[in-house]
DNA sequence: TTTATGCAAGCTGTATACAATAAGTCGAGA
DNA sequence: TCTCGACTTATTGTATACAGCTTGCATAAA
């Protein structure tokens, strides 16, 4: 964390939104621009303006006379996610088919490879921040610059709530992941094919994977066990 | 011009948004922090920041050590805009239709208002901005936040199209905006009526219109009159 | 014990000075 | 006349100091 001020302002930039990412900074948090200038020897200047920069991703809110917060996942964000997702993602996986460059397709196969290293040894931020990458890369092929916002915008709290809704016990969410694992081959497949109906299916697919995640989370299996009876048993 | 600075932010904020939806601001046209800051007697510190949000919503390019440029339009982004514009659109409609709370609908009957009075009177930087109010209600009304910032990024080249490809003497052009302000009123009725697909539909139409009138401007009609033949002509 | 008001400490926002980087200009040599 | 290069000038990036706002605490009154 040393090194000329340029590129101190871009590892700030890294470190905030990897600890977002992870919700090692989690939802709803304050952001101490004191602490930050002090950790990272930079001045609150150029701090104050990656600040600036990392709310235009969504990544942060700035709030008038308040400390920066992290943004929060409610219940109406996390109801936006999933009608927005499919189409944006359906779209970005279309359009990725139709421009994928070749040189792309080589950097989502090394992306892959990395995510399922992540699966086997890695903590769940490592996973998720591999996924991101993944993802990312299919932003990078579909092109399109009014798309990109608001995929942006997903893949990061796609990646939170990956690592919110995620419970290592769970041997569904286990599958779950390798699931995962077995569409984003998938995907490749049907990119490098340049098959864009089937690219936007496995989209759909894949989104409606997270979506079974959550649920499972928010809405547990009810335990399978009658109780004791309590009332009416004063008349035998 | 003058007040607390905390006005003059906010106010060099909407200056600049403005300049550039209206295509005053050129795309690709350099701007100069020492100017505004004297203009706006603002220091350069909070300029500065307004530059990078300005660049978090996509009308300002920001350059290591160099000046930020107005975001420009290129043949790539056009293209983008119409692969993109549909989709975003009517999907935005969409929920608006389903969502729209009744002074949100108060609020669109109004923009469409002064949209007319513009129509009328105004000049081509005034409908462009009425129009993009209008539509920027819309996004309100839809309230995603995951769709907003691509619809936001397409609502201001939406305008800067607007601006740019418009010919006042063109009987045609003319005749496209009427059609444009029918197409808002139709959007109304639908969004009252909470009727989706209509809303879906109208949304499709009212970018097929603008397509055209890109379309004509970029490729004007044939002369209608046959050329005098220049070559074989030797062996008559 | 509770509520209100004033004071103090801390944090956010802005201005200004300075350092670093890029661009333009002038001159020298080929 | 053209090209290369050093120097000068202008502009961008950063640090720091200070002003204004918010908040929390303490003291006093009910």
């Amino acid at each position: 964390m040393r090194a000329e001020p340029k590129k101190t302002k871009a590892a700030l930039h890294a470190h905030l939104r990897h600890e977002i990412l992870t919700t090692r900074l989690a939802p709803g948090a304050d952001i101490d621009e004191a602490r930050l200038s002090k950790a990272f020897e930079l001045s609150r200047t150029p701090l104050r303006e990656v600040l600036r920069q990392l709310s235009g991703e969504g990544l942060v809110v700035l709030r008038e006379n308040r400390s920066a917060r992290v943004s929060d996942m409610t219940f109406n964000t996390m109801r936006d996610f999933f009608i927005a997702a499919p189409m944006i993602y359906g779209a970005v996986l279309r359009l990725a088919a139709r421009n994928a460059r070749p040189e792309q397709i080589d950097a989502l196969k090394a992306a892959q490879k990395s995510f399922r290293e992540a699966l086997r040894k890695g903590s769940s931020a490592d996973r998720a921040l591999a996924n991101n990458r993944f993802h990312e890369i299919t932003g990078e092929m579909a092109s399109n610059v009014y798309l990109m916002p608001s995929f942006q915008r997903l893949l990061v709290d796609h990646a939170r709530i990956g690592t919110t809704f995620y419970r290592p016990e769970e041997p569904a969410d286990i599958e779950n992941l390798d699931t995962a694992c077995r569409q984003h081959d998938d995907i490749i497949s049907a990119i490098e094919a340049r098959d864009e109906s089937r690219a936007e299916a496995l989209a759909e697919a894949h989104w409606m994977l997270s979506r079974d995640r959550i649920e499972r989370f928010v809405m547990p299996d009810a335990l399978d066990m009658p109780l004791g009876r309590l009332t009416q048993d004063t008349s035998a």
